[in-house]
DNA sequence: TTTTCACATGCATACGTATGTATTTTTACT
DNA sequence: AGTAAAAATACATACGTATGCATGTGAAAA
């Protein structure tokens, strides 16, 4: 049984008719008589027919998928991805597949020359940039994006000066709820894990926020109590025991991100430390963990259903050459143990 | 300035060479002189020029794609997918980067008609299927695949009598291995939450090791104490619940997996029997927040790196003609402190 | 010098589809 | 019936690459 696949030159043969009328008619064009049309159908699905989908796009020009570029912070195992951005990949992909798109999945090393390559093989028509991880150079790379007409969009704290569009949540007004949500709880002395300076924007938004919730309620910032961190267990974990080492007191840790919160825990576990009587911890993004550690952890939701479906229906708009806004959702403070009562 | 994609044609115009030969220079062909090689991909590289992939897939009939079908048990929060299954998704991912490919990620419904597309459209060179859910008809599609001579390999336990090639965990050896630690912990009385009959025939695999050790360790096994239930900490929690208002004495619980595992401990909690002086419990897969439950969860790991590496390698064969194998990993007992000391 | 052959390159074509244009068929109207 | 318009279909071509085959070049062998 020779099984040469077959073709729309094939199913117009079957049928009677030219392969530009098969190609019409599978594409449900008003340029074909219904009855034609519903016969094609019929003998396509009969003999199992599919469209070459290379073919359609090399001729179309379009590919009906886009790419995901999952960036992170490099971890030992590799199939440990942050949860958070997993969830997001979940509704990427879900919303991807509603609207008849094909996704590519790929891990990216911020570091290299990831900006120029899906687009321009006519593998994806657009592209989302999705991940925390070390933005040396990623303004520059964005310029590139913007000048080769790529149609992306990102994940992420809004970018000033740069017509990119980005979907995030407001990581200011998380971090400022959480903040005032935990002074009222009595706590007066933050100590803040993640980077900062040299870190992604979304950190910084976050602890922006968390300061003027301080100041706003008449504390003082204490700045030496920031340390750096990634967002990981393992960092999460070394900050608190730097944060610990450093001896000035402290009642309250705000985590630039829920890994980091558990690794801080497991620092202030480990060196017999309670929470939440001694020492308040929250965290940020809620991811599944959240709700099973001990005491479970007080956080901020990021509605990743939602900016999944935000960041495809973005995207879909500017590779179909309308406009498209960034936007901003809003965080839902979730409260459970971890900051006491 | 316009625009227009650079093409092989361009290339070859700079270079002074023909179009075929920027095809071989760019492929490394040794049919290329050395000096013209190099010549042609420095231009290229000059002029950022990226090889269609329509166009090359196309011709070579080869897409440099491999498609990832996840099927799963549906959810109400379409982000919430199985940590497990995610962390496989991880591992594929980087090992199919690590092989030169792409990787097209879809979410299936086991119900629909899904054996037939991605590889006909030549979307990609062939297929992984992930996941576990309801597997009927499941056979059926199996055998659909094969006789469209479709490339491609699953994760799961052996598939018989049928020339599937699967890569797996051990999963009678596993739930062997656990249920036979637990005995030493003097539990004797053992319930299982898990999907048996019409579950996945992982689970039954688990569930027949456990039963072997209660027998080989002169246990009687008690059948009145197996409830079904799917991977969700859902079910898991409503599984607990028959076996609690079940009425008849346990003091062991093995879950078939971790999820159900940790969906049981919440409906003990709400019932205030404690883990794991009053009842120990055990589950399957080591996800992430297996370390984090309270009692920290005793359980199987399952080495998603390897098993990540050997899927994509051996679908790699297949589709290079040469042959495979089905393999089964090994599982390795974690123990923490919900099954005792 | 002629022949042989390896090596390097160019020519021509096919992959399977989508779509602009030309052609035929049908319908409507005078 | 005759014609114009509309509807339906066919024809022809281009998308950008990879590759079998033909061609051209120079060096080694005869």
């Amino acid at each position: 049984m020779g099984k040469a696949k077959n073709t729309s030159f094939d199913i117009a043969y079957r049928a009677g008719v030219s392969q530009s009328t098969v190609s019409r008619a599978l594409r449900n064009s008003p340029l074909v008589n219904e009855e034609t049309r519903l016969r094609v159908q019929a003998i396509a699905k009969e003999l199992n027919y599919k469209v070459d989908k290379n073919a359609s796009s090399l001729r179309s020009q379009r590919s009906g998928t886009i790419a995901l570029l999952l960036f992170e912070d490099p971890t030992n195992d590799d199939s440990l991805i942050n949860p958070f951005f997993m969830s997001m990949l979940g509704s990427i992909t879900r919303a991807c597949g509603n609207k008849g798109y094909d996704l590519l999945v790929s891990f990216q090393q911020m570091s290299h020359d990831w900006h120029a390559d899906f687009e321009d093989t006519r593998k994806a028509d657009g592209i989302i940039l999705l991940g925390y991880g070390d933005f040396t150079d990623y303004e520059t790379k964005l310029i590139q994006l913007i000048e080769q007409e790529t149609h992306f969009v990102r994940w992420g704290a809004e970018v000033k000066d740069l017509a990119v569009v980005s979907v995030g949540c407001d990581n200011f007004q998380g971090g400022y709820q959480l903040t005032e949500h935990v002074i009222k709880n009595n706590r007066k002395n933050f100590a803040f894990l993640g980077g900062v300076t040299s870190g992604s924007p979304e950190f910084l938004d976050r602890y922006s926020g968390h300061c003027k919730a301080q100041t706003d309620n008449n504390l003082v910032v204490n700045e030496n109590l920031q340390f750096d961190a990634i967002s990981t267990e393992e960092s999460g974990h070394d900050a608190a025991l730097q944060l610990i080492n450093n001896g000035e007191k402290f009642d309250a840790i705000m985590a630039a991100s829920d890994l980091i919160a558990v690794g801080a825990m497991r620092a202030l576990q480990e060196k017999g430390i309670n929470v939440p009587e001694q020492v308040a911890v929250f965290g940020f993004d809620d991811i599944p963990v959240a709700s099973f550690t001990f005491p479970a952890l007080t956080t901020a939701r990021q509605d990743t259903m939602l900016a999944g479906e935000l960041l495809v229906e973005k995207l879909l708009a500017l590779v179909n050459g309308e406009e498209a806004k960034t936007e901003l959702m809003p965080t839902k403070l979730v409260v459970r143990q971890s900051c006491g009562s």
